[in-house]
DNA sequence: GTAATATATTGACTTTCATCAATATTACTG
DNA sequence: CAGTAATATTGATGAAAGTCAATATATTAC
């Protein structure tokens, strides 16, 4: 933390600081989106809309995991703020569908964030 | 959840049962790499190794951000346990840098959980 | 060896999260 | 209108996560 800048050869720790390629705003904002999916039931969702050719009525997603239908329907809500699925209600179901958009926007972030120097 | 299979029009509330691209456990270890940087503190660190021509000093990551140095150190070994970086002590000082594979890793994950059905 | 520095670990605290039971809401059915 | 079914919401609970202060460990400097 309080390297000796002025020696050259076995004291200093490192010379070129790092920089970051993305902002602190960019960073909240995207472990916001991550964390929507760091979820092995909310990554389950995100794929099984994303197979499905078509919107997806709750009751088959409640059908494919063993949790209670309060916990599937809190799980939906969270992918639905984050702006990565959206809810249509048709009578007594409601389907949800992937938004394609917002899948590409988490990979378009990745790409950034780990976006590496050229090597020389 | 309970679906009347056998009427055909407006009764049913879908019909192709959808299905998942991932297994349970592939979801489980999925979830997990993705926690590691679903923070925001996280994300910025592995931009700033992303970034970096080379291994990068502790002492550097702690003066770029606004936490004490434990916390530094927690979330560096969340990171290095998750596979993302690793770390080199070199004398006095710890210098880390970033596994290019485990971010393609995490990458490739997404492109399979996310891939969509081709248009018809 | 003693002092100082860099990093890691431990323990405590607070907040957030995943889950469930109970209840509410909305839409269909008879 | 009364009853049933699908989904959402609320409230409670236990577990996990982020942070810090204090301490430990290792390495260099005197």
């Amino acid at each position: 933390m309080k390297r000796e800048l002025t020696v050259i050869q076995n004291n200093t720790c490192c010379l070129p600081a790092p920089e970051f390629t993305i902002g602190h705003d960019q960073a909240v904002e995207g472990a916001t989106l991550l964390a929507a999916i760091a979820d092995p039931t909310r990554l389950s969702m995100i794929n099984m809309l994303s197979a499905s050719s078509g919107a997806v009525c709750v009751c088959d997603i409640t059908d494919r995991f063993s949790l209670g239908q309060p916990t599937i329907s809190h799980h939906l809500r969270i992918l639905r703020e984050a702006g990565l699925i959206s809810g249509d209600k048709r009578g007594k179901w409601v389907y949800y569908s992937i938004i394609p958009a917002k899948l590409r926007e988490i990979q378009a972030l990745l790409d950034k964030i780990f976006s590496q120097p050229a090597l020389v």
